[in-house]
DNA sequence: GTCTATAGAACGATAGAC
DNA sequence: GTCTATCGTTCTATAGAC
């Protein structure tokens, strides 16, 4: 009895977590709900408990690894001078995603899937991304900076993708550099 | 036995062609064999007379894709100028895959599943941007290029995906200047 | 709230007739 | 070379016991 007042409840995290590590591992089309719940030593009928379905459960898991990289972000001091701002934020976005590769797998798994029926108004990071811009710069269009964040954010995922991904290597300082 | 010896054999290119298809409606992990088979109106055994499996069939449309894109690139008039032989490059290339928008969806998922374990030397039409540019410009180091040219193919992928895949709307004539 | 058991469908792939 | 029929597996999701 005592051990099993120790566990208490499931964890949600825990799902988003294994659901993070197993697209790391075995890509999207392999990940199911019976691999969650064998990691996670689960009964899959506790799952649809917790999450509507398969969907929601890759929902929160973008809206946890959001979060994590927003939070990331919002660690960086911010600076006086805009370029040097800016490019904090880039190698410490780089950074974090090459640290924890499972996330930056599952976006770019997520992109091509499940997102391509998303909502046009919720550009994921892109979003708060404006914003700590938009407060700096008033000279452009928003259309602009959107355009150039996403040419941004793209050139960054592609060369992580390449280099972390494909190389398995990371980045070294004077390529982040470069970008 | 007119209507018979009408039909010869089954065609490759046909599976492609609506493999292509059925990812820019469908999404990846919707796209089956069984899908394939009912679009083409064919027999589920003679995919597997012509393909070893499915992931056979993935990969010849990756080559079909790739062909395209440089057969496309390849029309291209050579300039003198290099700045502007890479502006008509780029400006070639998005067009091209603006008005082939099944090849886009289909690079963009290909990208995130089965490519996550590929050989790390045949980077796709990387080289062959590559080598269009290694022939007149021999100031930087090849790292460098590809480095440059990743981040350059990637932002244009992500921009195409933004505006083409989820706002629906083709760049206009401004935008591309930008890029 | 968590379990076991299983329904019900879809999948990749193969065997064998023609 | 193409077909039909089907095997064996795996999947999402649910029902019902505890």
């Amino acid at each position: 009895s005592f051990l099993i007042s120790e566990r208490i409840r499931m964890d949600k995290k825990d799902v988003i977590k294994i659901t993070l590590e197993l697209i790391k591992e075995k890509k999207l089309e392999k990940t199911s709900i019976g691999e969650i719940v064998k990691k996670l030593e689960l009964s899959p009928g506790i799952l649809y408990y917790h999450f509507r379905n398969k969907n929601e459960i890759y929902k929160e898991t973008v809206d946890y690894s959001h979060a994590k990289i927003i939070e990331n972000l919002n660690k960086v001091k911010a600076e006086r001078n805009i370029q040097s701002y800016l490019h904090s934020l880039t190698r410490s976005l780089i950074r974090f995603l090459e640290e924890r590769e499972e996330i930056l797998c599952f976006l770019l798994s997520m992109k091509c899937s499940y997102f391509f029926d998303k909502d046009p108004e919720s550009q994921d990071i892109l979003i708060k991304f404006k914003k700590i811009l938009m407060e700096r710069t008033d000279s452009m269009k928003e259309e602009k900076i959107l355009l150039k964040l996403s040419m941004f954010l793209g050139s960054i995922y592609e060369v992580l993708y390449m280099t972390k991904l494909v190389k398995k290597r990371n980045l070294n300082e004077e390529e982040i550099e470069e970008i």
